[in-house]
DNA sequence: TTTCGTGCAAACCATTTGCAGCAGC
DNA sequence: GCTGCTGCAAATGGTTTGCACGAAA
């Protein structure tokens, strides 16, 4: 594992959060993931599994907030009945256009939305962002022409 | 009720749909709703009832759907167990500051997000957008003190 | 008259939670 | 050994859906 993900874990562990096997593989799940590619927390159990790993779905929903909270992975909403989740890394995050109607998503990367959501990050008292998302919903073109 | 809103209303009903009280009311209570207010579904549902208004829950969230599929209101998501609504007004959308933990959220609005927005939606095929939504995410201070 | 929309109640289903046992540290 | 984490199973709760009736156009 690279030094900066033991580092992390180690100041987590200091704060007194155990690092068990279920969240560290869980972790190094979403380091294996192809980039972009966001899965709900059904899938990646279905992964897991597939991968041996032993997990109840119960923990692995504990996992994803922890994991979340400290800002590893990145909770995503599309307006579907779940979320998905994904590796959160810094200055490379890609938002999303996403249809309202068949909720289709398009990924897409801005370099300028890192620089606005840290100064707007910045105006607020000690907030200390650990991601950011931004949206467009409307109707893609398929379902225009319907 | 202004002109813009009834022209949307009979675009509506030219393309097939139905213009009902349900829906006319509830957006009517969009519009009377404070500035940057964005309440769930249920609560909602109570105001209509306290002003008399008769609409059950299933109508009320098939009528937020419509609502939101035609650009009229804003489906937000703060990362909680429900959604919230609020009126859709272009050019004036505003943003979110969301605390991972607590899940306080603070209010900002941008002025060059919408030509991003724009630019963005106007590279895809035929993409008409209705919304765009920018959220920041991490720790507010109260919570990094604990 | 023809659809489409509504209300009701039941179903859904992703997510959360209580509790007892287990395991980091 | 202390305390936080896990697994299990049951509960939760916002949202969706089937169906029969009512109403917009």
């Amino acid at each position: 594992m690279p030094e900066s993900r033991s580092e992390k874990f180690n100041k987590l562990r200091e704060e007194g959060y155990r690092i068990t096997p279920q969240r560290k593989q869980l972790l190094e799940l979403f380091y294996e993931l192809p980039e972009g590619e966001h899965l709900s927390a059904e899938e990646l159990h279905k992964k897991l599994l597939s991968k041996k790993i032993q997990i109840s779905l119960a923990t692995l929903y504990r996992s994803l907030k922890f994991l979340t909270e400290n800002g590893f992975i990145r909770e995503l909403d599309f307006g579907e009945y779940h979320k998905h989740y994904e590796l959160n890394i810094p200055h490379k995050q890609h938002h999303h256009l996403v249809c309202n109607i068949c909720g289709l998503t398009i990924e897409f990367e801005d370099e300028n939305l890192y620089e606005q959501a840290f100064k707007i990050a910045g105006e607020q008292d000690n907030f200390e962002m650990k991601d950011y998302q931004f949206k467009i919903f409307g109707i893609c073109g398929k379902c225009a022409e319907r």
